[in-house]
DNA sequence: TTCCAGGAGAGAG
DNA sequence: CTCTCTCATGGA
């Protein structure tokens, strides 16, 4: 099946951007675990997406899904146009038009963050795998073969020992703790989702091993707040060193940041991130020089 | 060999 | 509140 007339979209700048973990580009396509079945995407066009799913499933309920999922349902030109107030992060704009903020499954968010601290994306993507082929379930679509990710019980039930043996290192127990509080029912996380974010935020950070940033990610990566601002080392290296000048604290950057950015800090904070991520040239003075560039609202 | 990665917790000051 | 140290692991 296919979702025509799509606007200001890009399926490589929204999966190639460090929000998940699960998706592995072969040719042109796209293809990925997501809650339970294999998906495989194309973009064409490109207002088009083309789309294959290893399960049976109504066409207007995966479309569904995946409107939510990939965030089509909002106006991003409105977004961007929000936040684009200097020229600096316009020509990141400019060069990822089109990147979206996924809407990803909540426990798998939470999981998956948890195990990103001090750790690197290919690595976080390889411990990710390695627990999907130990405690998820096999699947397979046209030659493509993955592993569904384990659900919090089956992680509860396996125990630390077996979660450290998969190589997370000392956030076995973190991971484990999150499991077992999520399956025993001692945090309910279709409540988190009706919560505001600020609540949710705190509920999140009640976790052993989930600080401020992980929670931001879980707030802005699954539940949708683009006001959270996850501050990792890149994010404050980007406002330590083109906005701010000077080295600053988290609570500093986070209030210049929101009222700078404004309300959609958590789209800014991403093409800021990929942007930097993807140009070893992002604080050269030609591009320091832009920030002082402001840009008519 | 040392340094670093989408950090967090514990302890000290 | 802010610093500092430590926590596994693998790639550079």
């Amino acid at each position: 099946m296919e979702i025509d007339n799509l606007k200001d979209f890009s399926l490589k700048y929204t999966l190639e951007s460090g929000q998940s973990f699960r998706w592995s580009r072969i040719d042109d396509a796209y293809y990925g675990v997501v809650e339970g079945r294999i998906l495989k995407l194309q973009q064409e066009n490109p207002s088009t997406l083309i789309i294959e799913s290893s399960c049976n499933e109504d066409d207007e309920i995966l479309t569904e899904f995946l409107l939510h999922y990939l965030d089509l349902n909002r106006d991003l030109a409105s977004i961007l146009s929000a936040v684009n107030v200097d020229a600096y992060i316009a020509k990141a704009i400019e060069h990822f038009w089109g990147m979206r903020v996924l809407n990803q499954e909540l426990w798998e968010t939470i999981a998956s963050f948890i195990l990103s601290q001090n750790n690197n994306i290919s690595r976080i993507r390889n411990l990710i795998h390695t627990l999907a082929e130990k405690f998820g379930e096999r699947v397979e679509f046209k030659g493509y073969m993955d592993y569904t990710f384990p659900s919090a019980k089956s992680l509860a039930d396996v125990g630390v020992d077996e979660i450290f043996s998969c190589g997370t290192g000392y956030r076995a127990e973190y991971l484990w703790h999150a499991a077992s509080k999520i399956s025993n029912g001692e945090l309910q996380l279709d409540k988190l989702k009706n919560l505001p974010y600020i609540d949710a935020k705190n509920e999140l950070m009640n976790l052993v091993g989930v600080g401020e940033k992980v929670a931001d990610c879980i707030c802005l990566f699954s539940l949708g707040h683009l006001e959270a601002l996850p501050i990792d080392v890149w994010i404050k290296r980007i406002f330590e060193q083109i906005y701010l000048g000077k080295k600053a604290s988290v609570t500093e950057i986070r209030q210049f940041a929101s009222n700078y950015f404004g309300s959609y800090i958590g789209y800014a904070q991403q093409y800021l991130f990929h942007f930097a991520q993807s140009n070893p040239n992002w604080a050269d003075p030609e591009y320091l020089a832009l920030k002082d560039i402001k840009n008519k609202k």
